[in-house]
DNA sequence: AACGGTAACAACCGCAAGTAT
DNA sequence: AATACTTGCGGTTGTTACCGT
């Protein structure tokens, strides 16, 4: 039999959402909150698929969303969590309010990747590039057991311990050129001491848990009817209401505008 | 000015997990 | 317990802007 798609794809829009689509989504929301985004679009009259609206809104229109590049110690948080729990952006972006697994996935791929080579790590393991080809070459010459053939995949067990006594050694050998890559570099090293790791993802874990993307935009849009009474209050998680300036400072285009009385929230 | 290459970001797809019946 | 359905996640692709030649 199989699944039933999650919306009859025959058309459909895709592609680049216009600005009416936004408008005609963010006003939905906000007027009804979000029950099922498989009847999201419908009811808003857009032809999209609740998915896409669903990632619109997730990733782009959702008023706390902290817009702009990442700073430097966010760059720096994302490594330390990659090195702790992999590629699980959701998780990782749940330590950052504001900001979208999306993303956080985007500049990993676009930026960090890169300049953790330039460092001479590897981006999946955070051992030293030259490192980690030597160890997968020793355990296939000696090829103890199957674990041994395993690729270096994992995660760090203790990445705090493990990668940074090489730091110097490092700096010496791949001569990086630019301020920005040893700053960085520098910045890693330093962190890793620095930083309890274990504590900090424990707290944030127990934290953030009621902060995930999806709770918040309904606590957000629960806040606007207060009627739905689904959820947890605006008051519990006020801390993710973006500061005017982060609301305000949208390119071009300002969705709130329309549809927010700004100052009746912050 | 035209072109090609690249970076950055947005959006889509398929799958898995979670939930309701 | 089984099934149907929804939602969320991660990987991937598409699009656009920018830059160097």
């Amino acid at each position: 039999m199989g699944r039933q798609p999650c919306c009859e794809k025959i058309g459909l829009k895709r592609g680049p959402w216009t600005i009416e689509e936004d408008h005609k989504l963010m006003s939905f929301i906000i007027n009804n909150g979000i029950h099922c985004w498989r009847m999201i679009p419908k009811h808003a009259g857009l032809l999209r698929c609740g998915k896409s609206c669903r990632l619109r809104w997730i990733n782009y229109l959702r008023p706390d969303l902290k817009r702009g590049t990442l700073s430097e110690f966010e760059e720096n948080q994302i490594i330390q969590l990659h090195a702790r729990l992999g590629n699980r952006w959701s998780k990782i972006a749940a330590h950052f309010p504001g900001r979208t697994d999306n993303e956080i996935k985007n500049h990993w791929n676009t930026r960090i990747k890169k300049r953790l080579k330039l460092l001479g790590l590897d981006p999946l393991t955070h051992m030293p590039l030259q490192q980690s080809v030597q160890d997968a070459t020793e355990s296939e010459q000696t090829s103890h057991s199957n674990e041994d053939k395993e690729p270096q995949i994992k995660p760090l067990s203790n990445p705090a311990l493990e990668s940074y006594a090489v730091g110097e050694k490092m700096q010496e050998k791949f001569e990086v050129g630019s301020d920005d890559t040893i700053n960085l570099f520098n910045s890693y090293e330093m962190l890793w001491d620095s930083f309890n790791l274990e504590s900090a993802v424990q707290s944030s874990e127990t934290t953030t848990s009621n902060s995930s993307s999806t709770s918040t935009s309904l606590s957000i849009t629960d806040s606007f009817n207060p009627s739905m009474g689904e959820s947890s209050s605006l008051q519990e998680d006020s801390h993710c209401i973006p500061s005017v300036d982060s609301l305000l400072s949208w390119d071009g285009f300002n969705p709130f505008d329309d549809f927010f009385p700004l100052q009746n929230y912050l």
